[in-house]
DNA sequence: GCGGTGACGGTCG
DNA sequence: CCGACCGCCACCG
């Protein structure tokens, strides 16, 4: 249980529904600036029980990471129905559906 | 304690 | 706008 990883949990579950946010942007919120890599660790230790919207996280060219699909359910599908759009090649507009962290 | 790897970011071409 | 390279730092073996 790291204290570091509390706060990245903390910083996901900050982002409003319909909104997404790169690892940078959580890491920052986190308190973990330049820390990155430590946020995407920190979502992929999560569980499927996980009360952290870990599908909101993406990376900095606004696709899904991973891989197209995982566990069973596809990000996309969620991040869809939280009422994000996606492009053909699977990309998030970031310029629209960025969180600005300013709340 | 060392080395390799990675749900990444930013810059260059 | 998209692709490729390097750099940062934590986690795992």
């Amino acid at each position: 249980m790291s204290d570091s990883y509390d706060r990245i949990y903390a910083a996901v579950r900050r982002v409003p529904k319909g909104c997404v946010a790169t690892y940078g942007q959580i890491a920052a919120v986190a308190g973990l600036p330049g820390h990155a890599r430590q946020v995407g660790y920190a979502l992929h230790a999560l569980k499927s029980s996980t009360s952290v919207p870990w599908q909101r996280v993406i990376n900095a060219k606004g696709m899904i990471s991973l891989g197209p699909m995982r566990g069973g359910v596809s990000q996309r599908l969620l991040l869809e129905n939280e009422g994000v759009k996606f492009d053909v090649a699977g990309r998030v507009s970031l310029r629209k559906f960025g969180w600005t962290k300013k709340r």
